[in-house]
DNA sequence: GAATAAAACGAACGGTCGTGCTATTTCTTG
DNA sequence: CAAGAAATAGCACGACCGTTCGTTTTATTC
């Protein structure tokens, strides 16, 4: 088990394609996902910053050179706890869409699991909010492995939203409507973990109906 | 000079009135000045949080005792900057409207003092993002002092957003217009900065206008 | 079950953090 | 310019940080 599972970019298989969860995952792969999903969880707490191996070592009952030991730096531990929280987003938020067979209707059912997303961290990680979004704040201007991470995640992000639009509304201009869909959800998310706005939901929703009813149009402006 | 700036709640005057910028400014409101704006220069490039007395001390040319003695705590110091950093948002951004006599054009010209501001940080603070926003996100769900502060001046915000599409918009939602145009700079901020996407503006500017002519309706959805 | 590899531990390191203290310098004021 | 107050520096502290290393415990494999 010398050749991790962070080698080849994600964290769920190792680089000869064995399972890393499941009974015939190896002791170490294990203790290596709890390592991350509770390291997630603080990260929704505190931010990725505040992912100190003390504090994460006491949560997860063990020592801190033993947890030190699964990754080579703490960049490394960070970087692979964005990529897991990018994979419990994928599960939570984006692949149940596609149980939504008419196509149209994908992009609002889209933005309904990404607000619960936002709600309910416990479908999540932690109690706190989005991890990733998080992470864009707070390292959008630190550069470094942290900062790409979280670039590359937004990018897929803008690519993946932005194929809904063209779906739902093929006459709008797509990179606007992505950036109004995107800055509902980040308003959404001061509304109601910074400000406890107990109407925020009906705010933006109100305002992401207008949105698709009047999307900005090509050309335009 | 044993009462402080801070006591009343904002740090251009000592209690008794005095001014504390200019030539009848005691040596010590100068330096403290002189602190909170190079604090607040670092807040914009690394978050509130990595605002650490000695780095700061380095920056300023002075001891970090010396530094710290112009506030009890560093949570203290935190709550300063943020309250610093609201003012110049106040003179860069919000105060140069009132000069549009159009009332109904204020909204428009708020909101590109406001994505210029966001762009060039060089107008406010340091060379990194927004220091209040940043600080939004990062203490989301960190109870404090500082949290309490970023919601105040998150609330104020919206508030005076609020007016203006009051006077622009009078159909219009009112706090769903809000959410809406609170997120086109909460996205422009991430598609500029992290993203480094050259054709933010335009993106965001015509989401914008789209926005400003088909606003979401009261009592719709 | 013995041999071997992986995983976890405990202690220690150099460094930085925020925060007290006391002494010294610098400003302000009569 | 002298006396007093304010501002700053110097130093030390305990706590926590990421990291290393040698040892011990636990899994895996034959």
């Amino acid at each position: 088990m010398i050749v991790r599972a962070l080698k080849r970019g994600h964290s769920l298989q190792t680089e000869d394609g064995r399972e890393v969860r499941g009974p015939d995952a190896t002791k170490g792969d294990r203790t290596r996902m709890r390592i991350l999903d509770e390291a997630a969880a603080l990260a929704s707490e505190n931010g990725i910053g505040a992912v100190t191996l003390g504090p994460l070592a006491d949560r997860l009952g063990m020592s801190k050179s033993g947890l030190f030991a699964h990754f080579k730096s703490k960049e490394a531990l960070q970087v692979e706890v964005l990529i897991r929280a990018a994979e419990r987003f994928t599960e939570v938020v984006i692949s149940p869409i596609r149980e939504e067979k008419d196509k149209t209707k994908r992009l609002a059912l889209f933005f309904k699991n990404w607000l619960d997303w936002i709600e309910h961290p416990s479908l999540g990680s932690g109690k706190g909010g989005c991890p990733i979004l998080a992470a864009h704040f707070e390292y959008d201007d630190v550069p470094g492995p942290v900062r790409e991470q979280a670039a590359k995640h937004n990018g897929e992000f803008y690519d993946f939203i932005g194929r809904l639009v063209a779906v739902t509304a093929p006459q709008a201009d797509r990179d606007a409507t992505v950036a109004a869909i995107d800055g509902l959800g980040l308003s959404h998310l001061l509304r109601v973990r910074l400000m406890k706005d107990a109407n925020a939901r009906t705010h933006t929703m109100r305002a992401f109906e207008a949105l698709l009813k009047n999307p900005p149009l090509k050309g335009v402006a």
